[in-house]
RNA sequence: GUCUCCGUAGCUCAGCAGGAUAGAGCACCAGAUUCCUAAUCUGGGGGCCGUGGGUUCGAAUCCCGCCGGGGACACCA
């Protein structure tokens, strides 16, 4: 059987339609839906498949819903099947079949709840942060809800790769190598090059610096000291001259150097890629020609002068010729620049070489998650991957809102200038990591949040993170003081002992986890995950403090080893589902709370 | 002006690819509790799901208009 005892269900339900209706053909049946319904008084599952099937059918769907409660009444896995409403059919299961989702869940470990293998491979791109300084709260989102996603989508059974794509060419990284060779020339003994006076400070240094060469310094910040240091140790006063050759190498070197702190910024936040594509080696490697040339033999180039936007014009608008891509025979609003007007290749141009080279490796499903801000980019990125994958491979977004950092009930304001400039590292020394994670995802990702520095940490109510692990670290207390039994052991305890509501409420949760995970991985959803343990943990926190008022309720009772063996796989199942679930956001869970 | 996301309880948010009487936490009210199965528990009040239409057996959910809010809008990345 299915991990999916709903899925299991719905096989039946159709089969039972497909004898009462021999005539209708398949797809008359892909709408059936089987579902928890929403009052507990109506049982276990119902399912709207006499109102679904009945148009087809010409039959009125209380009589067709009347024949299929009364055909699924006879099925071993139900003991009660109603007509109910306009056509549905609610269903009460055996108890029998619903506690036999404990061994399962026991057998399959933190396996429980994958879905079957999906064809196709799937590319999910996030992070990618500009390689221009350490990573901050800003990126943090993305980076959770991206690595989350991955999980969920592996989960679900898609197979999936994880990349990040280094912005290592352009002008901010040439604005960094222009900060790092700043850097440099302070490491340097002041006589090296007497750009300033002994003594000048960081302002008038830069000041010198800029005048010198006729350069903004964008980078000021002192992440790029030890860069500098280094650059002098190794290459001594051999750079002193910002030559073209010189630059490359400094950029270089610095990227390098940046890309470092991002990785252990994503280890700390334990966020894994399995592949990082550089832009600079896409640009060498001919990539942004190969594709301007594919799109050129599909004649969706041509030169030409966009109008200008709609609203405010800005000021200093002309008309320009420049290479122009099709993007509106692909459903973008206008068509849009891949060369700029001096001829160099736009962010568009390179980023639809990276998209070529993922079509390239054989994805059949792209995805990025971005920040919202990148919302207008969409449209046009799709159209790209659409007129390079003959329309044969989605690109889909997920747009992950601003996070808004609050302590003490106030915001903590991101200004690099004012000093407090939140890394992601301070967050994450801050709070830890799994807190980090869990509270991102307790959150629609295209909803604005608000991060409570103060509410992650607490340990009450109110803190899902806290709830949730709070209720793996009792159900361990309890496996512990008995002894901890291994699943085996447990998987072959009479169930019968299991019959008290919240007990039966608890196991009906546990058997919706495998279709949490098919629907949050459909909607690409990964905070359906959060709430479905937040759910989880209250249903056991409830049955916990039943017990502590009622004693015949406490997991371990010391007169009755059988139903104690059963309360320990109920509790032991439990666990097993939360680990899942965590596994699948990227939190560790705890064996016991401090 | 165009595009896009959003509008659900006093607050913060869920609502699972259209389903039955719309949920949770906080706050509020009323009880219980001081027990290491610790870091509270039980119950209760509270909603024209922004608004007006449409689609259909059925709409918080899908479509259109309006109102209100966030974001993005030539060659930046």
């Amino acid at each position: 059987m299915n991990d999916d005892i709903f899925a299991h269900l719905r096989g039946l339900i159709v089969a039972a339609l497909g004898r009462i209706l021999p005539d209708l053909p398949a797809e008359a049946f892909s709408k059936v839906v089987v579902e928890p319904p929403r009052e507990a008084s109506h049982g276990d599952m119902a399912t709207n498949a006499a109102l679904v099937v009945g148009k087809a059918a010409k039959l009125p769907p209380p009589k067709l819903a009347a024949q299929l409660a009364e055909a699924l009444a006879s099925l071993p896995e139900v003991a009660e099947a109603t007509p109910a409403g306009p056509g549905f059919v609610n269903i009460r299961l055996e108890e029998g079949f619903l506690r036999a989702v404990v061994p399962l869940v026991l057998r399959r470990g933190e396996a429980f709840g994958e879905g079957a293998p999906k064809p196709g491979r799937v590319n999910l791109e996030y992070v990618s942060a500009n390689p221009t300084g350490p990573m901050h709260v800003g990126h943090c989102r993305g980076a959770v809800v991206g690595d989350a996603l991955a999980g969920l989508l592996s989960k679900a059974g898609f197979d999936v790769t994880k990349e990040y794509y280094i912005n290592d060419a352009g002008a901010q990284v040439q604005a960094l190598a222009w900060a790092s060779f700043w850097r440099y020339l302070e490491a340097l003994p002041r006589d090296a090059h007497g750009l300033w006076e002994e003594g000048a400070d960081e302002a008038a240094r830069k000041a010198a610096v800029e005048a010198r060469y006729g350069v903004q310094l964008q980078y000021g910040g002192h992440y790029l000291l030890p860069v500098g240091q280094a650059l002098a140790e190794a290459h001594g006063s051999a750079l002193l001259e910002p030559s073209e050759a010189n630059l490359l190498l400094i950029r270089r070197f610095a990227v390098e150097r940046m890309m470092e702190e991002i990785r252990a910024d994503l280890a700390a936040l334990g966020v894994r890629h399995d592949v990082f594509v550089s832009e600079a080696a896409l640009i060498e490697a001919g990539k942004l020609e190969e594709a301007e040339a594919r799109l050129a033999a599909q004649n969706l180039i041509y030169r030409g002068v966009l109008e200008p936007p709609k609203g405010k014009t800005p000021e200093d608008w002309e008309p320009r010729e420049q290479t122009l891509f099709r993007a509106t025979d692909f459903g973008d609003e206008v068509d849009r620049p891949l060369r700029k007007s001096d001829g160099s290749g736009t962010y568009f141009a390179n980023d639809i070489a990276n998209h070529l080279h993922k079509l390239e490796r054989g994805f059949t499903q792209l995805l990025h998650v971005w920040g919202a801000d990148h919302g207008g980019y969409v449209r046009r990125m799709q159209a790209a991957v659409a007129a390079l994958s003959s329309r044969e491979v989605p690109l889909d977004v997920v747009l992950a809102q601003i996070v808004h950092v609050v302590k003490d009930g106030q915001p903590v304001r991101m200004s690099k200038r004012a000093g407090t400039y939140v890394t992601l590292a301070d967050l994450i020394e801050e709070v830890g990591k799994d807190a980090v994670r869990f509270t991102m995802l307790t959150r629609k990702s295209d909803a604005q949040m608000e991060f409570d520095l103060d509410l992650v940490v607490q340990q009450s109510r109110d803190n899902p993170v806290f709830y949730v692990q709070y209720a793996h670290a009792r159900a361990r207390s309890v496996l512990r003081a008995a002894g901890d039994p291994a699943a085996s052991e447990l998987e072959g305890a009479d169930l019968s002992h299991l019959s008290d509501p919240a007990e039966l409420g608890l196991i009906r949760r546990m058997a919706s986890w495998p279709r949490v995970v098919e629907g949050a991985a459909a909607a690409r959803e990964p905070h359906r995950i959060a709430f479905f343990l937040n759910d989880l943990a209250g249903d056991f926190h409830l049955l916990w403090n039943k017990g502590k008022d009622d004693t015949a309720l406490r997991f371990i009772q010391d007169a009755a080893p059988e139903a104690t063996k059963a309360r320990l796989a109920l509790v032991s199942a439990m666990a097993v589902v939360i680990r899942s679930g965590l596994g699948v956001m990227g939190v560790t869970p705890v064996e016991e709370m401090r």
